[in-house]
DNA sequence: ATGCATGAGCC
DNA sequence: GCTCATGCATA
């Protein structure tokens, strides 16, 4: 019974191995992209495997079958790099909260303030009484890493106590549009473990966030796990399948604040059996790795991504039809300009921004968008008719 | 760790 | 077509 979610694809699953050896540089590949040296990595723990997944031909409007590969990921570039912009656009235009009423987004005005460690338990989470689960594709599954569960578990043996935290004073649980008070409080260098104090009832603030998420990471680490091993554990625990890239997303903060609400008390409930099961290893299933067609990624050239930065800049939103005046002028396809504002707006929507070193001695002082955002009213005009 | 991509739900 | 959650593939 594990059809599932069935794609339309995964019937072929034809092997080229031959992909690899070319050396390709489709676009930007190998240009100096990010200049930052490879300073250290604190905190990658499945960078052992140190494969170099290079090569794949130069097509770039192909549709590849992905391989079930078994290679580990290598993480080298650990370094919290922003890409293209770096610099966050102090204007951070939040007008797409149109439909705030019917989720829990951003209100026009009120904005976003969940950037900061600073009042920011705005959101509620209909995921808690309504939409509550999803469909994580279970057909998909994959090991980074490929090691079991049993070599962690001589690496530790103490439990952490874990007080509750003191923080009660959410008296916004269920209301989305209250407004938020701010708590000059806020020791982020507190000893204790949130472990289970406000697991699903409570809605955490993006202060309680980080810290989960960072004591999640230690612990994780600590019991000899990596993040795709967690992913698969949510789903033969709970059901929800999550990647390495999931996980790692929510122990960085790179999450919108009610995603990262919604994934917390599955990560919290996944620290508690790892952490009392300690000897006995969690039942992880590899699943089938099915062959799903997918796009090639298609590498943007630096120049190309400047390009896009600067447009953005102007216009977030561009129209159809801008965009097809862009893609014509950068040479892209029109669908890869638009996935690119797509995903460039989900950035700007993240809790913390790419590159924003949280150095616990001010966590908070980039992003200048404190109140809110200015000038959303101006639409977008076409500043580029023709090439 | 992150860039580009897919897909569901919404409008 | 957009947002949003999520992930493959890659740097």
């Amino acid at each position: 019974m594990a059809a599932a979610t069935s794609s339309p694809y995964l019937s072929s699953r034809v092997l080229h191995t031959e992909r690899r050896g070319a050396m390709q540089q489709v676009t930007t590949g190998s240009s100096g992209y990010r200049t930052e040296p490879p300073v250290k990595m604190t905190q990658s723990d499945f960078m052992q495997g140190a494969v170099v997944g290079n090569g794949s031909h130069m097509l770039s409007h192909q549709w590849v079958t992905s391989l079930p590969h078994a290679a580990a990921a290598a993480a080298a570039a650990a370094v919290a790099a922003a890409e293209a912009g770096s610099g966050w656009p102090p204007c951070a235009p939040s007008q797409e909260a149109k439909r705030a009423s019917s989720r829990e987004d951003l209100h026009p005005g009120a904005t976003l303030h969940h950037r900061t460690h600073l009042g920011a338990h705005q959101h509620s989470g209909g995921w808690t009484g309504g939409s509550g689960a999803h469909l994580a594709d279970p057909a998909l599954g994959y090991s980074q890493t490929g090691f079991t569960v049993n070599g962690m578990l001589s690496a530790h043996g103490h439990n952490l106590v874990h007080s509750g935290i003191v923080r009660g004073d959410s008296p916004d649980l269920d209301q989305h549009h209250h407004h938020h008070s701010q708590h000059a409080h806020h020791a982020h260098h507190q000893h204790h473990v949130a472990h289970d104090t406000l697991s699903d009832e409570d809605t955490p603030t993006s202060d309680d966030l980080e810290h989960f998420a960072k004591q999640f990471k230690q612990r994780r680490i600590k019991l000899g796990f990596t993040q795709a091993d967690v992913g698969l554990a949510l789903g033969t625990l709970y059901g929800n399948v999550f990647s390495q890239t999931t996980i790692c997303r929510f122990e960085a903060l790179q999450l919108s604040f009610k995603n990262m609400c919604k994934l917390k008390p599955l990560l919290n409930k996944w620290l508690e059996e790892a952490d009392s099961t300690n000897g006995s290893p969690t039942s992880i299933d590899k699943i089938a790795t099915q062959g799903r067609k997918r796009k090639k990624r298609t590498s943007i050239e630096v120049s190309v991504k400047g390009a896009l930065e600067s447009h953005f800049l102007k216009c977030p939103k561009p129209s159809a039809q801008e965009i097809n005046a862009l893609a014509d002028s950068l040479q892209l396809e029109k669908e890869v300009v638009r996935v690119w504002f797509c995903n460039r707006r989900q950035k700007e929507k993240r809790m913390t921004p790419p590159g924003l070193p949280r150095t616990p001695e001010d966590p908070f002082s980039q992003v200048g968008m404190g109140p809110e955002s200015p000038s959303p009213t101006e639409d977008c005009k076409r500043m580029y008719s023709d090439t």
